[in-house]
DNA sequence: GTGAAAGCGCTAACAT
DNA sequence: ATGTTAGCGCTTTCAC
């Protein structure tokens, strides 16, 4: 029972003092005699009394209770996980705690978490979108809970965003394949609808483009429901007479289960691979493989920024910022065609 | 500002009925007029009313939030992540939510955070310790805050406990390095001081003991400050003339770096390596690499369940459950000496 | 500089 | 079955 904790009441008869004393002392506030500072200090040690911050935030103005929401895709994958970690930092500096939840690219999740944030009366969220219109945050907004989005923007809502240039990052990766001589260049990518998954198709359709490669549909697909299906394309596109040379996959997972493809197939060393997103011990393998990720510490940490602007009320348009990726060329992007 | 939600008395007033009638349709009560329900969820709808659970634990017997604390290494490690991932499964199944924190071996910080939570009046806490006195936490769990610590135990402290069998995990892995003829066998921990590595070397020296192998301090160490200095202890180790045969790196980041430096002196098809730890694409290495792992999922859920059923009232003496290892044998570890 | 009183949004206890 | 009142622990407002 939290029944039997002590109030600042109990600490007010404690140390002889009033309640608003008490209160003053416990939020650092000045201009208290330095004698009743020590007598709270030493009734709040003796009753081991702790601040109620979520008794507070009721009558504080604007009710802020110092504690953000961060929807993430999954907080035990890699990349949520290092974004978590980014907004953990830039919130502790600033005394705010985090609650996190998981999405799973599942838009009622989406809802239920916010609602469930919002319940709890967090100050604003940080969120990596699932669901594919936001409208229902505009009530939110007005009532006083502020959003960044991350990774992808909200649609059918006007707010700050942070995203990365997955199209022209994508593009590079695919013109350097197409300067080693690659003309068949399978692109696997998540569904269309997905924000990220369509730019990162961009950018792949606009590296041929510019070299005049025609757009072979074979070679393309976006969209797997799990590993097996990824597996399944794999093994029937590497099975085809005009098989692709290089291969660009445009998600770790996908990534993953394409390295373990080209291994089973003995194509390793023969078939060029770039993914996107980072993969751990990726400079391990053999062939070492490239890469372009996102610089996730960046992104975090300008998205913490925002929402925290927003909460102490900055008022100017909303931004979408911009945060560029990197290209890191290894082994298995060097395979000529 | 928070202050334009709009309350259950708005809702009240809106639907024509008393702000009790509110809380019981808000609250899915039972034995309200049919009527009354669709009226004030009508005006909830209108008004855009969101339930302020903060404020209602203030006067909630018992006062609970709904919202628990899980204090982890490093939420951007995998098996933080991991855990996490399994703990807020478990949460959501029951509509409680969870605010996380890295501590990064901080006992300071531990604390920091243990009060931040505590001020956000958390329900329970599952805690992955870093410090080595947890006395400080009588008081708050005889105020009503619940603990249950997860792969160390809590000292000084009597408390629920869910560990892993890290001695047995290792004991079997070095037998079986022992069993395929090595007697030279490096063991690389961290700090004695961290309960994990303590049970980890302990296992590596029953192994030893049973097989009659005498200890050869030259081959240990425990506790590194950060990678270089494993890189450099290992670079030492394996340019003596009487290098080990085979090598135990009792945690990931170690097993990582033993990864890397086996391969810059082209000793990984000669040197046997076993890590501790789950390490993603470990099997895609060549070779791959023996792992003793821990079965996190598990974990988890016995935490969670734990802390749910303390919090929930359950009185029982404290348990301290401890959830079995596995070992994968792969070629790393069956170089023979 | 300090304190008394009101009230934040809700639930509990007690009417009706 | 529904409503009224008090009060959870705190901050605000305002008086001293």
């Amino acid at each position: 029972m939290n029944r039997n904790r002590p109030t600042m009441l109990d600490v007010a008869k404690e140390s002889g003092t009033s309640l608003k004393t008490v209160s003053r002392v416990v939020n650092g506030e000045s201009g208290v005699n330095p004698e009743l500072v020590t007598k709270v200090e030493r009734a709040v040690k003796k009753l081991h009394y702790r601040h109620n911050l979520t008794a507070g935030s009721l009558r504080r103005l604007g009710g802020r209770t110092k504690t953000i929401g961060l929807l993430l895709e999954n907080v035990s994958n890699p990349f949520s996980a290092a974004l978590h970690r980014t907004v953990e930092d830039c919130a502790r500096a600033r005394g705010i705690e985090v609650m996190t939840g998981s999405l799973d690219g599942d838009s009622a999740r989406e809802r239920e978490l916010i609602n469930g944030f919002i319940a709890r009366r967090v100050d604003g969220l940080i969120v990596v979108p699932s669901s594919d219109d936001h409208k229902y945050l505009v009530n939110e907004r007005r009532a006083g809970t502020q959003f960044v989005f991350i990774d992808r923007p909200a649609l059918n809502f006007n707010s700050d965003a942070v995203t990365a240039t997955n199209s022209e990052g994508v593009e590079e990766a695919v013109t350097s394949l197409i300067s080693l001589g690659h003309k068949r260049i399978a692109f696997l990518g998540d569904f269309e609808g997905i924000f990220t998954a369509k730019e990162r198709h961009n950018g792949y359709r606009k590296a041929l483009r510019s070299s005049k490669i025609p757009v072979d549909k074979e070679l393309e697909k976006l969209g797997f429901h799990n590993e097996s299906e990824i597996e399944a394309f794999l093994i029937d596109l590497l099975s085809r007479q005009n098989r692709p040379t290089a291969i660009f996959t445009a998600q770790n997972v996908i990534t993953l289960v394409a390295i373990r493809v080209l291994r089973s197939k003995n194509l390793h060393h023969k078939i060029a691979l770039i993914g996107f997103d980072e993969l751990p011990l990726a400079d391990l393998l053999d062939p070492a493989i490239s890469l372009v990720t996102q610089d996730i510490h960046a992104m975090g940490s300008i998205a913490a920024q925002l929402l925290f602007d927003r909460i102490d009320g900055v008022k100017s348009g909303y931004e979408e910022r911009v945060v560029p990726t990197t290209f890191t060329q290894r082994a298995s992007g060097l395979i000529k065609a």
